[in-house]
DNA sequence: TAAAATCATGACAACGATATCATGATTTGC
DNA sequence: GCAAATCATGATATCGTTGTCATGATTTTA
């Protein structure tokens, strides 16, 4: 409470190291946890440091060393959920390191997109980079990254996996057990809502959806999969589609949750009973999830985690290519009942 | 396109000089717009700067100059709409002046909070800071952010106005004309489900709704009022109050938009059709007020151009403590109708 | 037209850390 | 018991910019 009110002008290294009497070196050496310090000149060096209130400067740091002690993350994604976990994730691993993150937010798609993650990574020259869907598909992006050898990590990429580390879940199984899990139901009409094809996981989960009805012994046929954009409104239209049609489903499988929930409203709409007269499930398990009527059964992609992984990757293993698989699961709430 | 494949080690200043044939200092000039530099000495030193696909190096300048040329977002607000939009407004009024976006979320009410902002401040030296609630009202935090006299602005501060730099919308006036639409629309007994009570904004807005019931020489019923959190459950659980009472409202006026959704499914599992029997409204219009059954009625809260304003605040007048008032807007949706 | 103001540029120190290399003390290996 | 290895520390150069101050050229002012 009585702290220095004239402590505007903020202590140096050369400040902590006159008060231990120490050379600079050694202060850096108890910073930066370098062994080849005594347990008594350490402690000695930290008392000076916090009766300083010692901060070392990021700027200096980069500019001296080989590390900027950041890393970034390129979320050009439109759910806001998504980039909200990334962001959260990320930063949650990365403070245990002492590791600031920098969120370079971007429209979709932009043709910016280029120029400014390259003049990023030249300007503040972070120690890595976590990238996620659809700017860590872009394959202009990677190769300027893999030519300035940036260590990156890729939350659920959809080519060239072995280009750079990554972290990700099984979509197709995913969308397998969904589909199975419908089919369970005693559902044989199944709906398929596919998402953006600029995603690549908008195919996987339509493999895994054809595939479980293959192991079925079903048909898939082509009417009852219809294209989305991954937007609540595709989705809306996208069940109109199916369910205004001859022979409708009796239930719809949406590639994500706003999808899903555009179903739901259709089903309102049309004074369709969910789950009574029709089971929708969704994808992602986003928070609204649970905020619709009927609350969505959905695939859990445990987002947190996976940045969470990715960081970790980054800070422990830069520039190896390891490749880690998180597990999803599969929750069943009131949108889905037997046919 | 045949950039030059061992341009690994970046160019700097002095290779820009050398190849312009000036001194590094007019390079720094020109980097920085400075005047007093010809149009011609400038034209060539531009010239090298792309041929050398040149990026000042962000540490070298912080270190030299009092600028870092970043500015930090302190977002430790739950709603990942919230926080998505904070970070876009920021980014997009930032990007045209090469400022860079800081993230450092935080798990709201963390006892940490007040530590890393202060050493975020003292390692990285940001050249400003966006906070926002509830955050923006912890009144230590604030104290040291003011002792280190870093610039500042607000979104939405609750307490102590005059001592930063804000940006806001007028709640009471907000809740007052949603709460007159309800009136309006023939509604007599409306049900308001009060926020979390650590934001500013909760008493503002039940404020609004008092003073409206008040001029239209209704009496308030404390009844009718009931505390939430926020979240979806506690909208959810205090509609159910509100509606197995004695004598059930016709309209339920949520402080945020998660708790109407909470609303709306209390309304369907207890049968209630809305907006027939109920009408429900909300408040910010988060996007996935229009992914609800049916459609939130809502005040739209522009949370991104709140944010690019306080950005704007802080690049164009750092230090001024301005206040500035943003326009809200009523959205009227399905889940409101006459009573 | 001389003095003052403004313009255009450059030399060099400084910012606050880390990297390299040197040095002497202590421990280890045979 | 002596060379070799390891440990603990420090002196000093260095990273790539901006800030300060100096200098001469050009324009404005009285």
């Amino acid at each position: 409470m009585d702290r220095d009110q004239r402590a505007v002008a903020r202590s140096t290294i050369r400040d902590v190291s006159r008060l231990a009497e120490v050379s600079i070196k050694t202060v850096s050496r108890v910073i930066n946890n370098e062994k080849y310090v005594t347990q008594e000149t350490r402690a000695r060096v930290e008392a000076a440091m916090s009766r300083l209130g010692f901060q070392p400067s990021f700027a200096a740091r980069a500019l001296a060393g080989h590390r900027s002690h950041q890393i970034a993350v390129i979320c050009d994604n439109p759910n806001p959920w998504y980039v909200y976990e990334v962001l959260y994730g990320t930063r949650s691993r990365c403070q245990r390191d002492g590791i600031r993150v920098i969120a370079q937010p971007y429209d979709r798609a932009s043709p910016a997109l280029l120029d400014d993650v390259t003049s990023l990574v030249d300007q503040v020259h972070p120690d890595g980079l976590v990238l996620t869907p659809p700017g860590c598909d872009d394959i202009r992006v990677l190769n300027e990254l893999a030519r300035r050898k940036v260590p990156m990590v890729r939350i659920q990429p959809g080519i060239f996996p072995e280009m750079t580390a990554s972290v990700q879940i099984d979509n197709v199984q995913a969308a397998y057990d969904m589909t199975r899990h419908l089919l369970d139901l005693g559902h044989r009409r199944i709906g398929f809502i596919v998402g953006d094809r600029a995603y690549a996981v908008s195919e996987q989960r339509l493999n895994g959806y054809m595939r479980a009805l293959g192991d079925a012994g079903q048909r898939v046929e082509m009417e009852l999969i219809q294209q989305g954009t991954y937007e609540f409104g595709s989705g809306a239209k996208a069940a109109e589609q199916l369910l205004k049609s001859g022979e409708p489903p009796t239930a719809i499988f949406a590639s994500n949750d706003e999808m899903a929930a555009g179903v739901l409203s259709t089903a309102h709409r049309l004074n369709i009973s969910v789950p009574k007269q029709l089971s929708v499930a969704g994808f992602d398990d986003a928070a609204f999830a649970q905020l619709v009527w009927p609350p969505l059964t959905s695939v859990r992609q445990p987002v947190r985690l996976l940045a969470e992984e990715a960081a970790g990757l980054l800070l422990t293993k830069p520039g190896v290519n390891q490749s880690i698989k998180i597990a999803y699961e599969l929750v069943t709430r009131e949108s889905t009942a037997k046919a």
